[in-house]
RNA sequence: GGCCCUAUCGUCUAGCCUGGUCUAGGACAGCGGCUUUUCAAGCCGUUAACCCGGGUUCGAAUCCCGGUGGGGUCACCA
């Protein structure tokens, strides 16, 4: 289907009039891959004609999203600064006499538009995914494709400028296949080569309707802000419409890096009808990342995301957070997470020495305060005969399991976590002891044994 | 409504082109269980689908026809 021969050209061409959306990337995201992938020329065109709709801000949006995402491509052109190149083109077209000027009402005024002299032809392309689509033109009319020679429509500029950039493959939604004929016309009459189209489906949201903003985020920087991993995003995107060769594998065959995506890639393997946008995968996938992620990125997602207040605390510092951080990660579906994490008082601890305000909570069930106190203070025993460079956790464990086995688990493991936590709920007492470093283990350790004494 | 596209578990999909090996595979979610006994994570197991009706054929998820459902599009927007 693909000759070697020609080289792959391939465009994005998003019109700068809202902010970046998730359907808008998943575009970009195929044509990204299906280029890289053939090593062909990627181009990103700014459909800016309509300048009342257009917006700096967006064109903006776009191109920090892209970057966020990693797809990066070879050339950038404005269709704003085309004009001369239109101007041309409906010259010729007025010349010759496939388009002519037409004065039109509109709102009580009038004004003259060009529009093309339709053939009435009908007209068949062969979409790679979907195989060959005819339509009927003439209830096309002659439609308009340009205000002047200046300010051609949508339309005519995409047939001008895939012509002029050597287009080989347009890759978009499948919401542009009833604009493919008018196009295809307009191709004709400009003498044009047709390109390979390749329509795919459309991503929807859970209702099956259009992915829009009543049905929650829709665009690339609020996922971005939600403490979503770029490579997670990509991942998700990639597998809505598409999936990799046969025998779409395990869960682990599922998460591919963008590398990865692109050496798999094909459009072989586009799936023909439109995919529900699934937020509870795209978290799934999300969590599959971080736990991918080295150590050194991790602290740094952690970091950036962490709430002022808590990163505000006495003993928020680096070499701590440095140790906390995986253990946060592992609770987290997204970086925002940490936000919630926060606000339920679960990071506290890690950063700044618990208050024991219920006592009694720190003994396990029906153990008595006196026996807590002596577990409390058997387990720091133990934990100070720990060298500083053995204290992780799998020594911890080691250390404090005989002893807690013969003294029942709950009643010594419960006081412990409680006493390094001061929560109901948090990391298991050997990974904090680890977080906290034995130092902060044994401080907490001895204020839980004096907040019971009292 | 016209035109166009489309149809496998709730969701994303494999299989369909080259009919049998499909008592239809995987993943997410769900459900159940396990764990260094809290919560989360993790691990293991499990429920669940070929839209309907006709044909063709020894045999159809796979091929053909017709319904029905879903989507897109009908601008001097892109």
């Amino acid at each position: 289907m693909i000759s070697d021969s020609k080289k792959i050209v391939t465009r994005f061409a998003p019109s700068p009039t809202g902010p970046f959306h998730v359907g808008a990337a998943r575009t970009a995201l195929f044509n990204f891959l299906f280029t890289r992938h053939h090593g062909g020329v990627f181009i990103l065109r700014i459909e800016d004609t309509d300048s009342a709709r257009s917006k700096k801000e967006y064109e903006e949006d776009i191109l920090r999203g892209l970057s966020w995402l990693g797809i990066a491509y070879d050339e950038l052109h404005r269709q704003s600064e085309r004009t001369a190149e239109y101007r041309g083109s409906i010259e010729r077209l007025l010349r010759d006499g496939t388009a002519y000027v037409s004065a039109e009402e509109r709102d009580g005024a009038t004004s003259d538009v060009i529009r093309f002299r339709n053939p009435n032809q009908p007209v068949t392309f062969n979409d790679a995914v979907r195989g060959e689509i005819t339509f009927d033109t003439t209830e096309l009319k002659d439609f308009v494709i340009a205000r002047s020679v200046e300010e051609p429509l949508y339309n005519l500029a995409v047939v001008i400028d895939d012509g002029a950039m050597r287009v080989t493959h347009v890759i978009r939604g499948e919401d542009h296949i009833s604009n493919t004929p008018r196009q295809i016309l307009l191709q004709r009459a400009l003498g044009l080569p047709q390109p390979i189209y390749v329509h795919i489906p459309l991503v929807l949201a859970p209702d099956r309707s259009k992915l829009s903003k009543r049905h929650g985020a829709t665009s690339v920087s609020e996922y971005r802000d939600a403490g979503y991993l770029p490579e997670a995003l990509v991942n998700f995107l990639a597998l809505l419409g598409w999936s990799p060769q046969e025998g779409a594998g395990d869960e682990a065959a599922e998460i591919m890096s963008l590398g990865e995506l692109i050496a798999h890639f094909d459009i072989d393997k586009i799936q023909k009808s439109g995919a529900i946008f699934n937020l509870e995968k795209l978290q799934w996938m999300n969590r599959q990342h971080i736990r991918r992620l080295p150590q050194e990125k991790l602290e740094q997602y952690v970091a950036s995301f962490m709430p002022p207040d808590v990163a505000s605390l006495p003993q928020y510092d680096p070499p701590r957070l440095a140790r906390a951080a995986s253990l946060i990660a592992e609770r987290l579906k997204t970086f925002g997470d940490i936000r919630t994490m926060a606000d339920a008082g679960e990071l506290t601890f890690f950063f700044a020495a618990p208050p024991y305000p219920e006592p009694h909570k720190l003994a396990w069930r029906t153990a008595s305060r006196e026996e807590t106190v002596r577990h409390l203070e058997e387990a720091a025993a133990l934990l100070k005969n720990v060298a500083d460079r053995d204290f992780i956790a799998r020594t911890i464990t080691a250390v404090l399991m005989p002893y807690a086995e013969e003294h029942g688990r709950g009643n010594v493991l419960w006081p412990v976590r409680y006493a390094l936590s001061g929560k109901d709920r948090s990391p298991d007492p050997f990974t904090l002891a680890a977080a906290l470093g034995k130092e902060e283990t044994l401080a907490r350790l001895s204020l839980a044994r004096e907040a019971l004494q009292k």
